[in-house]
DNA sequence: TTATGTGAACTAATTCACAGCT
DNA sequence: AGCTGTGAATTAGTTCACATAA
């Protein structure tokens, strides 16, 4: 969180240089894209690269050249005509338009698999979070390390999350346990939720949650598939199970 | 995979189901959304819900109603005006749009959290889905029984997948082992990869990749946080850092 | 030259609002 | 009377194609 009070008075200031470089704000689509962007420029930069076209930053990111160019066209003016994009300088104004200038501290309720993997993420991780706590009911893990974190008991949660000013937090308990967590997790003052239980969370507004579910992404897999066979085999699969 | 053989003559024929009730394909939008009424309807359908009206399923699937009628409408005309759909019968239609109505066996590689973490994901993941295997390289970990399943060496990958016909790979080893496990999933015959590995992975035409991101959900919660905050107080958030 | 940035054209997705069926 | 199914209207997202600038 931020340490600024209050500056209402200025909110449409021309030459803001917010309100120039987000006319209107930048599109979600955009939004969901931008960290693929920064992956691949990190990556980039990591291989020595300093300076990138859009036709070679699209194919590492898995785009074409125009969305691409489209895209950071919302964040402002950062390439060069005839050049590309200075690599390091393109890092920086993802990042910020990201939000990633700060580092936000976040909770992982959870230490199953899920949670493990979550605190072991590292590398990427670490860029722009820190994980604060990592909390469980599960006596037989707590003071157990996880990614340089003690695993601590879940009632300590609503202390933790007010004294570190806890903006995001992520749910990976099993779905029983989910809501629960969710509405205490809401209560101290996170606005922000990432959830990995298999359920459509219930949460006020003016709260953010995002789902990333496994199973979602297995049965999209699985309608292409499935499509994929049809054509092939001519479209008759399942055609008796149709009717009825 | 079908059982099915060359049916490739009768590919227009009218009166063949899946053309009427899927005129000119499902939108991707519409596909992305039905595991998630899915799952709707089968909590309904454990709770004793036997027919439902589109607003109380719009709510449990957290859309509105209106997109959820478009959405149905997709797939034929499965609900009965002034009553509601009938739950059982629109899990079946539903399962069967997805093409869940077959079980599909699926190779998990790497045995690592996430690995472990999907094999344990139990409930939501069996239906209509197998693990028929987990592969990891590390010795101290096979033999393991996950989920059900033996862990097994990665260099039996081809001839799992080959032997079980399977479809489907997921991806859960570090971004650095991630493109050749990729390679060798294709060159055994996979066309369907749900990918955890942060990159982006390059494959031939016709295999369709699915990735699932940790970070880049967490990046788009902290854009949306940065701007709830700018709001509050009032856009003056990172102004001095953003010129030069 | 060469590659960005962007209006204009196009395509996809969402929402509205109500006709039509039960 | 009530709720679905869907054309029509609207909004969002993508792609094209080229003027513009280094």
């Amino acid at each position: 969180m931020s340490s600024a009070a209050e500056f209402t008075d200025q909110e449409a200031e021309p030459g803001n240089t917010i309100d120039r470089a987000y006319p209107g704000g930048i599109p979600e689509a955009t939004v969901a894209r931008l960290p693929v962007y920064l992956r691949a420029l990190y990556t980039l930069g990591e291989r020595g690269v300093s300076t990138v076209a859009s036709d070679e930053l699209a194919r590492a990111a898995g785009v074409n050249s125009a969305k691409l160019r489209k895209d950071l066209s919302h964040l402002g003016s950062y390439g060069i005509r005839g050049v590309g994009y200075d690599v390091e300088y393109l890092v920086y104004q993802v990042s910020r338009a990201l939000g990633l200038t700060q580092r936000w501290p976040v909770v992982i309720v959870g230490a199953g698999n899920l949670g493990r993997a979550l605190a072991n993420y590292g590398g990427f991780l670490t860029r722009g979070f820190r994980i604060e706590a990592v909390l469980d009911t599960d006596a037989s893990l707590l003071g157990r390390e996880l990614g340089g974190v003690l695993i601590r008991h879940v009632s300590e949660l609503e202390r933790i999350v007010t004294e570190n000013s806890i903006a995001i937090g992520v749910i990976a308990v099993p779905a029983g346990a989910a809501q629960a967590m969710c509405d205490r997790l809401v209560a101290a003052g996170v606005t922000s939720i990432l959830n990995f239980a298999p359920l459509v969370l219930s949460v006020p507004e003016g709260v953010d949650v995002r789902k990333v579910d496994l199973s979602i992404e297995l049965q999209i897999l699985a309608f292409h598939a499935q499509r994929r066979n049809a054509e092939r085999f001519g479209q008759a699969v399942d055609q008796a199970a149709a009717e009825a």
